[in-house]
DNA sequence: ACCCTTGCCGAAACCGGTTTCGGAAACGAG
DNA sequence: CTCGTTTCCGAAACCGGTTTCGGCAAGGGT
């Protein structure tokens, strides 16, 4: 990059030393004041303050950072490749994270990549240049790269999901398993005696244990696992569509069918509507998210809703623990999704 | 915030210093050395970028910003307040935002808020506490707040959208009213005579631009403007479903719709489905945006197709011409959406 | 051979903060 | 009243960069 003429950048904008020579006082004793040092009288502290407040000062994160080695940024990594459509909430993500943030006067950085080659080379950049102290990684693998580099590099990082091997990871997930499990439970309780499941993507976390809930809940029903009824891979409603009608084709198709994710439940409504079946009454599906589509849709989808903008306060809020030293290992928490019944499963089958 | 134990965050990272020391040179010299200055001579810059590039050193933004008052981040402020749910895309325009921004190593720092107050509050934190160089706003309003505030603070940014008074400002917009426009003559071409609008919400610039172009649309086509045939508002599938539905049940209804979202679309679709009518052969549908819902809809919808990524791009893009000096009305560009021609529209209307 | 440029780089100041160090003043104990 | 502690703050170093300033040496002109 060659010499550039940039725009004038710093104007006006009061600095600790406007402060210090305002009241009279060595710009130390004011950093020491507004950073609660014990060997500041209150008075002294009070008059810091107060001075602060009225000639609206803020301080300069960067000037920060270049000497506490913290930049007060939160970092996020988006994968934006083909393929990975499934992205419902994201502003609802980045708003939980960013209000958590703003609470403390952090900020926060996304980057996008493509795959997880790329994802990994991005926080690497963003941990060199220093433009973050700590990463938020959504969807998480069961082998994840991501991981590997931070452990590594000895970066702060809370999962949104848990991981194969969860040493020394801090999480915040919900319970999809439970929810598969109480899914077919109910199904199971409105006297379905064939339920289908229709997974997501198997490199994914959630999905093996998705699968797991949806086997609990058969056996607590006391009904035998037919691998026959089981789909995965479908995270659009495209593919939800393909994998439904694998399972209604059957010679003795499902009279439920539950799936991981919302997206692919509305594929099998259409899967369903082409072959005059309706949903709710021929067929009972049953989903996860709470993706806004999934209450106008006809009929409205039964849902295990999650709380994607809580979530996403709740890591920012334990990433700042771990950054202010807390051991990961005590960061690990697991929540419920929520019901939400609505009429795509009532109205029990026969069998 | 009183004093807390923070993690260690400086490890090793190799500083200017290590270089000068490693070459035996000034650090100054290491730096006008990196920056392209006259006045080093070709073989030391030459030096200096070889054991910048062996010894992996990487230039602490936040160093850098202190001295030149440029942070090299851009920031976007989003909407995530109820009723802003229309969001396609988010995920490509922050992509092509953070792909622009990466390639001059610059970052993203993406905030939330939840109404125009507190949008223009962030904004002015940010500003304030020197974490961007510039903004990039997206759907703009014909009198928007956020315009005045940077215009005020003088600091750069750009607009996605066009504005009411636009002097000094730089923007980045796709013409929806051409594609209004077309596609009313579109429908007129394959025989409408009654064709309605459906609009989104009128404080955004875009809505009076949309109108305008299937006003100049009908006029082309040599058809009478009918404001019976016009309703605003729509901006989700329920209340363009509602929106559709009022126009249908009209005593002469439209033969043929046009959108200024698909999202309304999508939910016309349910109102012509609800009265038995067929989409693409009793009613025509045309709309604008491109969502991915709209391929896999049935029939698939024509719509009018925006490339968002490549919007982030350009706009990240213009927003570095701007802080570089550049003058904001030279920066200002309107390109086409482009047409992709499915199902809903085909099969013309008769009177 | 001499002077004046010009090219090139070292030294040091600077940016806005944080943190260490030491000393003055106030305080308490004897 | 003296002496050792505390309490509290000023001064200065420091963080990792950028930018200004001045000077040395080589090159060019006469």
């Amino acid at each position: 990059m060659s010499v550039v003429q940039f725009k004038s950048g710093n104007r006006d904008r009061v600095t600790i030393n406007d402060l210090a020579r305002e009241l009279g006082i060595a710009k130390g004793t004011v950093s020491r004041a507004l950073n609660g040092y014990p060997d500041i009288s209150d008075a002294t502290r009070l008059r810091v303050a107060r001075a602060a407040e009225r000639m609206g000062y803020r301080p300069m994160a960067q000037a920060q950072a270049i000497r506490t080695g913290l930049s007060r940024a939160l970092g996020l990594v988006l994968n934006a490749g083909p393929g990975n459509a499934h992205k419902p909430f994201l502003t609802d993500f980045i708003d939980g994270i960013s209000r958590a943030a703003s609470e403390e006067a952090w900020s926060l950085t996304v980057a996008t990549a493509v795959d997880e080659e790329d994802e990994v080379a991005t926080m690497a950049r963003l941990v060199e240049e220093r433009k973050v102290d700590g990463f938020i990684l959504p969807r998480t693998k069961i082998v994840d790269a991501r991981i590997d580099l931070l452990r590594r590099l000895e970066v702060p990082f809370v999962l949104y999901g848990r991981t194969g091997d969860p040493t020394g990871c801090a999480w915040f997930d919900i319970s999809g398993e439970d929810a598969m499990r109480d899914g077919v439970l109910r199904l199971a309780g409105q006297g379905h005696r064939r339920i289908g499941f229709i997974n997501g993507l198997t490199v994914y976390n959630y999905a093996t244990l998705r699968l797991g809930g949806y086997r609990e809940g058969l056996a607590q029903a006391g009904l035998a696992f037919d691998p026959a009824l089981v789909r995965e891979g479908a995270t659009t409603m495209t593919s939800g569509e393909a994998l439904g009608a694998e399972l209604l084709d059957l010679d003795a198709p499902p009279t439920a069918i539950v799936c991981a994710l919302d997206l692919a439940a509305l594929g099998v409504y259409r899967a369903a509507e082409a072959r005059g079946l309706a949903i709710g009454r021929d067929l009972s599906v049953l989903s996860y998210d709470g993706i806004p589509e999934a209450a106008t849709a006809s009929p409205p989808l039964t849902t295990y809703a999650v709380d994607t903008r809580a979530a996403g306060s709740r890591l920012a809020k334990m990433l700042f623990a771990l950054i202010r030293g807390a051991d990961p290992e005590t960061l690990r928490e697991t929540v419920p999704a929520h019901l939400i019944a609505r009429g795509s499963d009532s109205r029990a089958g026969t069998t």
